[in-house]
DNA sequence: GGGCTGGGAGCAATCGTTTTTTCAGGGAAG
DNA sequence: CTTCCCTGAAAAAACGATTGCTCCCAGCCC
């Protein structure tokens, strides 16, 4: 790889010039006769930046972490290309850390910005990571953004408008002309989950109906769980008519069991999930899903980080734009009049 | 962040000698008490080397791309936690690119490691990507182990015994009673498509079966293609009684196509799908597999980068264990004796 | 003609590690 | 009493990019 100093030397100036003009830097003096020679042999030389140099010279690696408990799911991939497009404009580098190799003792993320290979993280955390948990993972003074979900304090966080979301799939079995509508929702002590509780509770509240109980069922977002939610709400004398389901795994889960009890989807029971994804339209029957804009909260937060690095306080967000969207399928029907 | 030179001040020795203790340099010459007194101080100091520093002196950056043309699948997921894995056993970092942002005359990669950034590329192409789009990509002398996919010429690479896991998957069906059994493949121009097509054709041939061309599509992995070659199979005039699907997502594809066409599956056909993954489990019908060991492609690939990198030549390697497994579910029954 | 200004460009320090070279002192061999 | 070698450790030279300074020179005013 070409350097600095061979370019200079094919230049006929010295490394100071061709660094400050590689840089637009404005209070170089040089003639732009030396100027355009200049980036001429640059080009010329294929010429890039030897990071590390950079990096060293800077003590800034230009580079930020995303750590997520999951790749592996498409609205990640929205996160990720979100986040990717925002460093981009800052010509910011993007690593991906798994949060599953990153348990409670575990030094990966201290060590990941102690040695400087990262300026700071976008972290999504695991449903069951509490906020002292997190503050255990990362030096005191690391930039945070936090996505998804908040934590107290002087950590950044940007998050989808929850409320709206689930308030929005909660209005659309309302307006099919359910009553008797159950939730599936996250852990209790998860702030996401709170969130789009109370979106629920307010559809009903603003509808009139009331909120029972045991129509509400708390005990994440895995498939399993959502299966073992359904087993627990058939099991009731007073079954809903109606499901909303806060995670479209669930959601999947939730058919499945369904299936297995021989309940009908959406003769007998309606179900809509919380979050839109590409196998939503695969499974039997199509899921009703509400889309959440995954793609801005990402963008949001690696330009929340991004500002936070250069020295603007951190923030807390809320994405309203583009607002969630109802996406219609077939596992949403009116109830049968009873 | 404690530095050499601080650590050097307090242990009261020189920095050269703090270096190479801290990196267990056999050939130092200190007595063991200096040695102990400046792992001490190391520690208490929790010391983590400058990693800038380290890059620029060694021109190393123990770092290594995964590029992929989509995270969001649970066998990218695999690949990147075997990976993972491998890249902790070395003391090296993986970053993850994604594929689709890095379009043919991009060089993305090429200042990936024309940067320094990381030495080497663990790359998944897309099946769209030729040999020559391929090379165009990256730098010429750039370390590159491809995964799952082959190219001819001096790149190593690591790929699935597809030939064995195809081959799997219509034995299933034979064995089964079935003999009118379609493949839906990959893109032709595909090496890997290719080898999943030899398993299917050699099972076919080992029972004595016919191979029908008009039982073969060559339309891609995606639900949208198998959905297509669906529609086209039911067309012909002798349907197929089985169908082996060479993707997990195409089956997905492939079911909904058939339900969408009233056929019962299993009962009028049946579907096996390459490649095992947990929503596998939550189709309707669940989908009868195979699983191919992707956790171990990512573990040997990179693995063989990290040797390539310490000078050995490049290998393409297959990895036959372990073995591909069926994994039984519902989308597969005998068919209808007519 | 001396001092001042301002344009044009180079010097050199610096970032934190690693690694080669050098050096002082002491003990053993001749 | 030299001469050598060995031990233990320090000094110094990279690696490549950035940036505050310094230096030089031409022109201009007084």
């Amino acid at each position: 790889m070409a350097k600095l100093t061979e370019i200079a030397r094919q230049a006929g100036v010295s490394v100071s010039v061709v660094s400050r003009v590689l840089n637009g830097d404005p209070t170089v003096r040089a003639r732009e006769e030396t100027r355009q020679r200049v980036l001429q042999v640059a080009k010329e030389l294929n010429y890039t930046a030897n990071y590390a140099g950079r990096a060293l010279r800077l003590a800034r690696s230009k580079a930020l972490a995303l750590i997520t408990p999951n790749v592996s799911s498409p609205l990640f991939a929205d996160l990720l290309a979100g986040a990717t497009q925002a460093a981009e404009e800052a010509d910011y580098t993007v690593l991906i850390g798994l949060a599953d190799t990153i348990t409670a003792g575990s030094d990966t993320l201290r060590r990941l910005v102690g040695e400087g290979r990262v300026d700071g993280f976008v972290l999504q955390r695991h449903d069951d990571l509490s906020d002292q948990a997190l503050e255990s993972l990362v030096a005191n003074d690391a930039r945070v953004v936090l996505v998804t979900s908040r934590t107290p304090g002087r950590r950044g966080s940007v998050v989808l408008d929850d409320v709206t979301g689930a308030k929005l799939a909660t209005e659309h079995l309302i307006a099919l002309g359910h009553k008797r509508i159950a939730l599936i929702g996250g852990v209790p002590h998860s702030d996401i989950a709170r969130r789009r509780e109370h979106g629920y509770a307010l559809a009903l509240h603003e509808a009139g109906l009331r909120r029972r109980e045991s129509l509400v069922c708390r005990l994440g977002y895995t498939p399993e769980a959502a299966e073992r939610a359904i087993e627990s709400l058939l099991g009731t004398g007073a079954r809903p008519t109606g499901v909303v389901v806060a995670n479209v795994n669930g959601a999947i889960g939730a058919l499945t069991a369904l299936r297995r009890a021989g309940v009908d989807v959406p003769s007998e029971i309606s179900v809509v999930a919380y979050h839109d994804e590409w196998v939503a339209e695969h499974t039997w029957p199509a899921l009703t899903t509400v889309k959440m804009p995954y793609y801005q909260v990402g963008l949001q937060a690696v330009r929340s980080l991004i500002d936070q690095l250069g020295g603007k306080p951190a923030q807390d967000l809320v994405v309203r734009e583009p607002k969630p969207e109802l996406v219609l399928r077939s596992s949403t029907a009116p109830p049968k009049t009873a």
